[in-house]
DNA sequence: CCCTGCAGTGCAACCAGGTTGCACTGCAGG
DNA sequence: CCTGCAGTGCAACCTGGTTGCACTGCAGGG
């Protein structure tokens, strides 16, 4: 490798920009995360940060993504297997989802959206919309052609 | 009540038109759903039923409501809370959804849709469009004004 | 230098939604 | 009456996620 560590320095910048204290498990997490193409789930951060010699407890992990949440960072998606996924918050205001339906992984779109909104009714609040595109994901699809 | 049981007699209907065997828990569970006025959980359902003295086992409800989705009579969404919550399916192609952040409920939306799509990267294949909005219920909205 | 406090971590027990395996019931058909 | 099958109930189980608590390491104050 011709240069420094991949997105670890993306990922420490981001941290300390948020002059928050900067530990092993937020760093990799958040590396993880942006070095992905597809939102992940708590269990594959696990297996991947211990897959690269770090292991860390899965309570850890929760906290760690509850924190990063919360901090704006990364945002968390439900897919229909009722598991979270995580992925880095982007800099999009409204952005929609993919959801495979054969291997259940989760994509951030990142093209622009439509931006209607569909009837509300009377009384109700409005406040972010989600769109979530289901169907069948580029490699999913190659190979069932 | 002037009239004969309320949408009794449509579940019914629904389950024979089906050419199914109908069954109280089917009957109940359809009847419940098509009463509710937002998307209700399996245990929402399980303590609507036995309040009015119908006891379900909790797989024989999950049972029903997957053969109910099976059917097309009924389907699912899974809120971010994790938990699947079920409501009568109608006869709208797409339809959007509403979380409120507070009460966690799920209503159905039923106005028209904007039926544009958003950006697919190339060798996806799109399939359905899942659309919910989040916000706050009228009914949490008043209590908090 | 030690003491105190606190954030981060790990371990273990726990919780809840959901699933599986199996035995029981009731009914239709031979 | 026997057989088969759909529907149901019970109990055990699986898994994602949470909680409580003890341990570590470090910064700041005496």
């Amino acid at each position: 490798m011709p240069n420094p560590p991949p997105n670890h320095d993306q990922a420490t910048r981001l941290l300390q920009q948020r002059g928050a204290s900067i530990t092993p498990a937020r760093v990799r997490v958040l590396q993880l995360l942006l070095a992905a193409d597809a939102a992940m789930s708590h269990q594959a951060l696990q297996q991947a940060a211990s897959a690269s010699g770090q292991r860390f407890d899965k309570v850890t992990l929760y906290r760690v993504l509850d924190w990063l949440v919360a901090q704006g960072l990364v945002h968390s998606v439900t897919g229909h297997d009722r598991v979270r996924r995580f992925s880095p918050m982007h800099a999009h205001a409204t952005h929609a989802h993919f959801e495979c339906n054969d291997c259940g992984r989760l994509f951030c779109l990142h093209g622009k959206l439509p931006l209607a909104r569909p009837e509300i009714p009377a009384g109700f609040q409005p406040d972010r919309l989600d769109i979530t595109v289901h169907g069948r994901c580029a490699d999913c699809a190659a190979s069932a052609h």
